[in-house]
DNA sequence: CCGGTTAGTTCGCGTTACGAATCAAAGTAG
DNA sequence: CTACTTTGATTCGTAACGCGAACTAACCGG
């Protein structure tokens, strides 16, 4: 039995890669790079102050400075002053942004239509139910970094 | 149901990146980049050619040799000449280099019980199939990258 | 042999990410 | 009100990653 949770993990591995591999493709066919692709997702609905957003990308907030700075540049997300803390700034998608987001969505989409269309109906809400819940788990443990 | 689909996709992207991000802190408590990580669990089972792993990984040739040569020099993985074609190096896993992906693959399997455990054991077994059936459909798409 | 293809490597370049140092604004005594 | 500390963010130097173009070596068909 603890060869079936190794190739669970087998499992959920490869399909992370693939999810991975074919967003980072769709984002670069837009010139993101993943992770810039997946900080306009995530401000997709909210916005968020830098330290916020690292912690949630599992980035420096160094790193996030640059990052930020070229989408600023191009136009795809700003940078607003926090009223209430003058030291913080809360970055939020723009326009631009938002559009890009909502291209890289849905080509994401389309590539993964052929391994989800192989799944009937009631088996991708299967699946989705199982995947919330593993995420709702998540959430429990404080870190997902070490160093 | 078309809000079906896309919650089944934000769903798939966020087990993608705690996953990835799992494995990401627990290759670099080794110094070892996500990328290298993938390689080691690669060659795990069998060797491959230098193309053949570079397509697996979705990585330019050249860009694997750097990464052979950084790993090789460490005593991860070790190139031998492929007899019959002079060419060619077939990139295998050295003893370290075992060691090494065993360690990584203990600290993911720890680091994902917290979200695997919440399920019975026979939705793990569930999911796995899911999962499994979605990793076949994936190899009848030829390409990963588009650019 | 000789052109064409295939396997890998090398090189130069830009991007990503990190950590240490820095700066400004808040918070906290005393 | 003036220090001292903490917190939010940026800057800078450095290393790794990844790409594409150019190159070498070996195979393959005539």
């Amino acid at each position: 039995m603890a060869a079936e949770r190794e190739d669970l993990i087998d499992a959920l591995a490869q399909v992370a890669f693939v999810t991975t591999g074919v967003l980072s493709a769709a984002a670069s066919d837009r010139d993101l790079s993943l992770t810039q692709a997946r900080a306009i997702g995530i401000l997709r609905d909210r916005g968020l102050r830098m330290s916020e957003l690292a912690q949630v990308l599992g980035l420096e907030k160094s790193t996030l400075s640059g990052l930020v700075v070229r989408a600023e540049k191009r136009g795809l997300l700003q940078r607003v002053p926090d009223d209430g803390d003058r030291r913080a700034a809360l970055v939020t998608i723009a326009p631009a942004g938002a559009r890009l987001a909502q291209e890289v969505r849905a080509d994401l989409e389309q590539a993964l239509a052929p391994l989800i269309g192989g799944l009937e109906e009631g088996e991708r809400l299967q699946l989705q139910a199982l995947l919330e819940r593993m995420i709702e788990h998540a959430g429990t443990r404080p870190e997902t970094r070490s160093s």
